[in-house]
DNA sequence: ACACAACTAATGTTTAAACATATATTATCT
DNA sequence: AGATAATATATGTTTAAACATTAGTTGTGT
């Protein structure tokens, strides 16, 4: 049975700040969840890293921006959940197994495009249901105005601590 | 400027569910909150892992458990805000650097008691300001109410999914 | 006492992440 | 136009994480 951080940690004394408390709980909270979801990109071989870029990609393919239905790979790292640098590794393994495909732009040859093939679309497709169950079934016992409330205090940690990183 | 999750990743089309919001939520927000301090380990030649269990152990050693101020490798690893399995190959840097000591328990031969070192103390002392800080710059701006919040929500998002991982 | 199961660390190997550097193309400045 | 800087991606190398396997020690049952 799971319990309070403070009880978890064995921790018999308090936290150094309620900030460190919270910056705790975030990443312990971060783990128990994110572990699950590992497990599931895994079994059908992908990384959270790259399940993200699919999904991404799925966006701008299915409602197509300025026009197009790709992305340079840059922009793609920047829309990462976790922003990751070295997008180009992982777009090597989509390539190889035929979930992504790779053209370099005319305009400006420095781009390369990535588009989301039919067969990646399907791979999404097939976990779209596991992943919301995983997410109901992690978060489902919150009430709406809670996840509310989460997603609020959420971003506003975000949002507060200016261009920090 | 940061700004919202949603339009932080372009997406022009609402989430999958609330529960999937809040899981991108709290990924990036953590995502956010971990860069800055897994830079300031590295600094000190630490990473989250490692700097994890100096606190585990430094907790130990100041407030004995069971008149014991060393701890089995595998309890060190229960007790990380992230669990890791291969606690083994951490200490070993940490016992490299001088930093903790490894020695066999008599009692039981199979389990190796760890102990923080003081060498391993003086590093933590000074580490600690500079955590707290960047927690402080990271969380400061919420109110000590919300921050009250944060926790409970999160500590209810964990309780709730029963014996998950 | 002996065989066998359970447990704790350690080891070996594979795989991915992190960091710096290099290549290719385009933009800018004189 | 030619040199220089800037940008986008790719590559090479180092480092750490993930997973499975092994070795050593203890507990159990007959």
């Amino acid at each position: 049975m799971a319990s309070t951080l403070h009880q978890e940690l064995k921790k018999k004394h308090g936290f150094a700040s309620p900030e460190q408390q919270a910056y705790l709980n975030l990443a312990r909270t971060h783990a128990q969840l994110t572990g699950p979801l590992t497990k599931l990109f895994k079994a059908h071989d992908l990384s959270e890293a790259t399940y993200n870029i699919l999904r991404v990609l799925r966006g701008v393919r299915e409602h197509p921006e300025a026009g197009r239905d790709a992305l340079p790979s840059g922009e793609v790292g920047d829309r990462l959940v976790t922003r990751v640098p070295d997008v180009t590794r992982l777009i090597d393994r989509l390539v190889e197994s035929g979930l992504v495909e790779r053209t370099r732009c005319e305009d400006d040859r420095r781009v390369v495009l990535l588009r989301i093939t039919r067969k990646g679309l399907t791979k999404l497709r097939k976990l779209d249901e596991p992943v919301l169950d995983l997410h109901a079934h992690c978060l489902g016992h919150l009430t709406r105005a809670e996840l509310k409330q989460l997603n609020t205090l959420l971003e506003k940690v975000r949002i507060g601590q200016g261009a920090g990183r």
